[in-house]
DNA sequence: ATACCGACCTGTCAGC
DNA sequence: TGCTGACAGGTCGGTA
């Protein structure tokens, strides 16, 4: 599911939701995957925190947490902490009404303040929640808040082929293989061409196409190819837009070559081969 | 150090 | 109808 827009657009609609908001308490399900830090340190952050607001950093859903009323006559020297969630390939968080039905596969409910629940739903499992008192950092760079001249940086040498360097989080916080395909035909950029290959030209067109599609995805509220939803339960529409990803076999928009599907490193990468070098 | 590959999970869909 | 295999927005650890 989610790669940086969804991500983006889940943070904005839990913040804009629950902003304000305080956790009264929290159950936790009995499949432990999907737990980074131990239930019961999870629980006793979360229950009785304020709810600050939620942002994005790479593909992670930071929750901000006003924990200073639990220490209430104890001094505490940092008042804060993060509830952080990664939504791996099917993870959800929702925002909910008590009463809504719980769906399978939900792994934790913090029932607020308010009479709602912030629920997380994860049918695969593959998504990660932790909580943090220490700031939580990407390991990459910001796709958004790069510059060009670091954004280059990180592909000059490279051997590896651009979209594996576009995929690798280390480098660039955020991006997933939709946005990387996309990326890559918007930049006429075939996704094998070794990454340290690429001409400053190139980098310039790819800087400016990862900006571009993430953007107009944002804008488009992410893409559901399958099952995405944001907090509030909608779908996004930047699926409409792809021009290669789950094409395979489609006429190319640009020249009607049809789109081909090859796979690196174990992921699927569409390209238009008239289009891009 | 770098890069590929399978593993981790469940659900869905195409093909037989 | 039902089985099997391929595939899915991501990341990790082991291996070469």
């Amino acid at each position: 599911m989610p790669e940086l827009p969804e991500v983006e657009t889940v943070a904005r609609g839990l913040s804009r939701g629950i902003r304000g908001d305080a956790i009264a308490s929290v159950w936790i399900g009995s499949k432990p995957e999907p737990l980074k830090s131990p239930a019961s340190e999870i629980a006793s952050t979360l229950e009785g925190a304020g709810i600050l607001g939620a942002r994005r950093v790479g593909k992670h859903v930071v929750i901000d947490l006003d924990i200073a009323l639990k220490k209430r006559g104890s001094r505490p020297t940092r008042a804060t902490a993060q509830f952080v969630v990664h939504l791996g390939m099917t993870g959800r968080l929702l925002i909910a009404s008590a009463g809504a039905e719980i769906a399978p596969h939900t792994h934790l409910i913090a029932r607020l303040e308010s009479g709602r629940e912030l629920r997380f739903v994860d049918p695969r499992r593959f998504g990660r929640l932790s909580v943090a008192t220490d700031e939580f950092q990407a390991v990459g760079a910001e796709p958004l808040d790069v510059g060009f001249e670091l954004f280059a940086g990180l592909f000059r040498k490279r051997n590896t082929p651009i979209k594996s360097a576009l995929l690798n989080q280390k480098l660039l916080s955020g991006i997933g293989n939709i946005y990387a395909d996309e990326s890559l035909f918007r930049a006429g950029i075939r996704p094998l061409r070794r990454a340290g290959s690429l001409t400053l030209a190139q980098l310039r067109r790819l800087y400016d196409s990862v900006q571009e599609v993430l953007k107009q995805a944002i804008a488009a509220g992410g893409s559901s190819v399958s099952d995405y939803v944001d907090a509030s339960g909608n779908r996004g529409f930047f699926q409409f837009e792809h021009r290669v990803y789950g094409h395979e076999g489609d006429p190319c928009t640009a020249c009607a070559t049809p789109i081909k599907r090859i796979v690196i490193a174990g992921r699927s990468a569409h390209y238009c081969p008239k289009c891009q070098k």
